[in-house]
Formats: C-alpha cells, structure tokens, sequence
DNA sequence: TTGAAAGCGCTAACAC
DNA sequence: GTGTTAGCGCTTTCAA
C-alpha cells in the first residue's frame, strides 16, 4: 500500500540505507544521489512510516493532556482553549497530543497515569488543576517522567510548572470592590482540594483581613466551578443579614450563575448587587452586564507549559522551570459604581 | 529502562515467543507455564510497548479529531464536549484520541488531513462541520480512507456520517414562535458554506413560507457563530421596520449574544422581543431568561460518531452507516407569551 | 507444547 | 560515498 524505504530503494537500485540517509540529508551521500533519491521519493510519494520510525527512536512524537472532567455534560471554555494552546504549540514542534478525559481522582485516571509512565505511551505529559497531595504528581516524579503542570502543589517535589497568580489575581478583584466602598462581601470559593481554589480563597481572605473588614461564618462558601452551582448558592447568599453587597466568585462560570439568579430575583446586577468572577473566559466580556474578572490568557498559558515540556523531552532544561504569571484585573460594569 | 517479552523470556529460562503467547492465553502453551509467565509479568510489571505492536500490526490504535477552529479564543463549548464523548467511547475500545486544530480550509489543516490519508498516523478520522463541497471528505474518500463524518455533504460521494436533522430542528422552533402569534421574525444565520447552516436556513424559510408569511431582505443576516457577532448584528436587525417582535439565530451562542445586545438596549428578552437559539448548550439553561432552543445531544452523537468509526475500522460494516437524529424542541422563557 | 526465525519500516554503527 | 548488519519490541508462521 504505502511507499516504504524499500520500494525506494529497489527502484532506484541502492540500499535502504543510503536512501534513508538521503532523505536525511547527511553530508555523506553524493550529491547527485541525494538529487535521485529525493526525487522519485516526491514522485512515488513516499511518507515515513512514522510508528517504525519511533519504534527505533524509542519515542512516541506525542504529547499527553488527561483533562479532569465531571460527568459528560461538561463545558468548561477553559479546556477547549487550553487544548487550543497546547495543541498548536506542539504542532510547531512536530508533536502530536492525546486527548483523554477522566474523573478526577477516578480509577481510570489512575490507570492512566500508571499506563504513561510503565509504557512507552507518551514522550510526556501535561497535568492541570493541580490537587493538594496531588497523586498525579507524586507518581510522575517518582518515575521521572517528563511532564509540566499547570499550577504548584503543596508538597515537597520539585517540579517544573506554569501557573498564575492566583492569590494576587483574588487580591487585586476583592481590593477593587473595596475601594468602591463594599464592606460586606460574600465569596464563592472553588472546591477545596484545588491548589488554585485555596490560592484564590486565601486572596479574598487576606485582602479582607487586610483591610480590616470581617468574614463572619457563612459568608464564604464552597462552589463546585459550575453555571449550575453559582445559581444556587447565590439562595444561600441572598439569605445573609445584612445582605452582601458584593458577591464574588471562584470563577467566571459561578459567577455568570450568580448574576442570572440575581437577576431572576429583580436584582440589577452592578447596581443594586455587584459580582466579580474570575478567568476572563470569552464569553463574560458580552454578558449583561459584562463581568469584572481577573483575565488568565489560558490559550499563551497552555502554549507555554507545552513549550516547556518539549524542552524537558528534547533534553534541554528551562530556562526558568518555575513560571508564574500575573494575571490582570479587568474591570466591566458588574462591578458597578462606587457605593456609600 | 521497561520489562520487555526478552526480560520475561530470560528470567523464565524460555523463549520470547512462549512468552508472548503465554501472556496472549493461547491454547497451546501448558497451562502451568502460562501462570508462571503471568506471574512473572505480573512481578516485573510488564507492560507491552505499545509502538513495537503498531508496528507489527500495521495499526495505531488512534483515532484522529482534526477541529476546525477560528483563532485561539474559541469557546465553543461544542467541542469539550464532542471530545469527552469520541474521547471516552474510544477508550472503551482501546483507541486512544489525538487531537488538532486548525483554522477550516487552511493551509494546514488540509497538511494534517494529507498526512493522514499517505502515512500511517492514525488509523481512523472524525469530520465535523460539514462544508459545501468538502474538500476534506472527497480526499479521504478518494483515497478510501476510514473516517466517519458529523453531518452531510452536498456532493455525490457516499460515506457514513452521524447527523442530527437541523431542518426538522430549525422548523420545530420558527413553528413554535409563529404559534406564539410572531409574524415578523429576523434570522441570524450560520455563514454560508457551512452544511448544518444551510439546513437551518432552509428550516427557517421553509417553515415561514409555509405560514404564508414573507421574509423581506434584510430579515435574513449571516453570522458568525460567535457570541460577538450575534450581538453586532442584533443591532441592524433591532433597525428593521417592522421591528422584528423575534429574533432567531443559528446556534446558541449568537443567541446569547443577542439576548445580551437587547437588555443593553433596555428590552426585556421574552417579553419586548422573543429569542431562539439552536444547539441547548449548557450554558443557556442558566441564562436570564433561560434560552428556549433546540437541544443536540453533542456528547451522544461524539460517541455515536466514534463507535461507528471504530467499527469501520475492525472491518465490520455498521449496522447504518447514515444516521440522522432528530433533535428536540425546549421551551424556555426567552420565547415569552403567545403575543397578540 | 515449545522454539527458531522472519519480518513490520526505520535508523545507525561500522565496515568497505 | 555506499552497503552490510544489527536491532528497536512485538507477533506469527513453521519446524521440531
């Protein structure tokens, strides 16, 4: 069926190996017969076999990205960007990426992990949503395995990372509703065994005490990054005396939940309550109102931890393995104006 | 570094072909020698090298997803979930999932689909967003390659596909908006070229000529699938006289866009005009108003999509090669009250 | 019941 | 400059 080096070789009337070696383009072929060789390749159409070709090489080409999702009806934009980000990035270097999804913390997760590093399945891989005590992590530096992650953990590895700032990003939005004079603020935090959650958690939580304003019990509570679930905790929050005049979010997704419950409730979002979120995902700039977030560029993220990861696999180490980014505040008319 | 068949064989004191039959349970290796093998793979943490396989048996075990997307900042939430649904029904079967994007009808992308047909990069391919003429089906057609499509083509050529019907979809929601006493209904088309597009714009005119009711030009604008774009152009269609008492568009983002354009404007969405959408992602069951629309079940389809393809694959012809699903009407409160 | 040998398509060390 | 040979790890005839 397809052209083989042998098929080459046999036309032309020389052995496999110089073939190969012209293809290649070493300097230890007559010149000529590179000319011949590279010519009927065109012409017979000859494309290298790539499976035999990593079977030699002893590596894949192939990049691994195991996205932790919840059930099938997942929508996070996050992860299509991301993938986008990678995607292209390791394109330019000639890598392929695998795409598998899986619960997080689920058995087939961890089949997977076991499968990349006892196999030669992926040359690395990209692990995101870093977890407090993060298994994933834990069993890729155990076995020495290629791999950058988005986001830091708590334990005592060291390993090579992108991630942004997410207690200054958190800083930066709740310091923000307090210069418009918000003193009483509610919090939706990510789900806790997060490492961005607890980041972001800590940044509302500072900032707060920073400036002297109290979060009595209640007044935070704990998402689960779902349109969904920032809908109805929103009830929770419109139930606190005296009522928040604030309400902000782990992320963009909750927040849009809030601001449609809100406004099933008659509130004027940025008027009477104001919400923040936190992503800067696409779809929050065309909201009504449009939402004040802190932007991650997620697409130059994922670009970069790919980058990174093709340099650990081609042996070259980082320049700076320990990335973190500040990520900015974009203020929009959710966060309304300056209050009493 | 990895236990291979040669480590097993050497320890065991018996040949690598024993070995491999061994573990593969053939018949005609003594029962008492094929526990000691599993049991030393099993001690040894053998795991067999997936590329050596490919090789031997001329397959990849993966499956090719090539998305056609704009720039980086897609979000189409389409796609997370078309992956987790091709994605999982893959690995059910033992197939991995290698995913590209490029921008439809780019340079690179129709490299990426030449790379498919000539080497031997993946076994099969998924094709989404079927265009008019689609260069990239009479390519993989010609060369007999495996691939099954989500949606139709235009031209002669006859392949397998997963589709949902977007006509009978789009006439289900203009007859429900015209049943809500609408005459005067503008529509926001996907762009041209686009099969699924012209399905749905065939829906809209065909449904409003059956009503009796005229389209004047200027009704009728295309978009861009994007939030933005249905915003923008909201404001043309808000310059009609009449002015338009519903607007419909292509897919839900353009919806949401649209929604969003009118409250800025100060419209209340299911009472001053009525919107539809198409596609029920998840987001717009949580909008304000939640969106009436069409719902797709994009993660069903994706494993629909992909069983199908794997079937093609291992050589067993699908049951129904051409499935075409009918998608269904949800009412929400964007649609509003029968009017006048 | 087991083993030797060939071969998948490619690369690379080492002759000639 | 070019060819011979070996080998990546696996599967599969074919003999023994």
């Amino acid at each position: 069926m397809a052209v083989t080096l042998k098929d080459l070789a046999r036309e032309l009337g020389i052995s496999i190996t110089t073939v190969s070696r012209g293809l290649a383009g070493y300097d230890d072929v007559a010149e000529e017969t590179q000319l011949r060789i590279k010519d009927t390749a065109e012409r017979l159409g000859y494309q290298p076999n790539l499976t035999a070709r990593r079977l030699q090489k002893q590596q894949t080409g192939i990049l691994g990205f195991i996205m932790p999702t919840f059930g099938p009806r997942f929508s996070d934009p996050f992860f299509s960007e991301f993938i986008a980000g990678i995607g292209n990035e390791a394109a330019n270097h000639d890598f392929d990426l695998l795409v598998s999804t899986h619960p997080p913390d689920s058995d087939g997760e961890r089949k997977t992990y076991q499968r990349a590093v006892t196999r030669a399945w992926v040359d690395g891989l990209i692990v995101v949503r870093t977890r407090e005590e993060d298994a994933r992590i834990q069993l890729l530096c155990q076995h020495n395995f290629p791999f950058v992650a988005f986001g830091r953990t708590d334990d005592e590895y060291d390993f090579p990372f992108v991630d942004e700032d997410s207690e200054a990003g958190m800083r930066a939005l709740v310091q923000h509703f307090i210069d418009l004079g918000h003193r009483h603020i509610a919090f939706i935090s990510p789900p806790s065994g997060l490492m961005f959650g607890r980041y972001r958690l800590k940044g509302f939580q500072d900032t707060m005490a920073d400036n002297g304003l109290p979060v009595p019990s209640g007044w935070i509570v704990e998402g689960d990054m779902t349109q969904r679930g920032g809908a109805e905790l929103t009830e929770q929050i419109l139930a606190l005396t005296p009522r928040p005049t604030a309400i902000l979010a782990g992320n963009d997704l909750m927040a849009l939940g809030v601001m449609n419950r809100l406004q099933q409730h008659g509130f004027t979002v940025g008027e009477d309550i104001a919400v923040g979120g936190f992503d800067d995902i696409p779809l929050v700039e065309h909201t009504h109102p449009p939402l004040t977030t802190i932007h991650q560029p997620i697409y130059e993220i994922g670009r970069r931890t790919c980058d990174m990861l093709i340099d650990i696999i081609n042996g070259r180490s980082p320049t700076n393995p320990h990335v973190l980014l500040t990520p900015t505040l974009v203020v929009r008319a959710s966060s309304g104006q300056p209050i009493a």
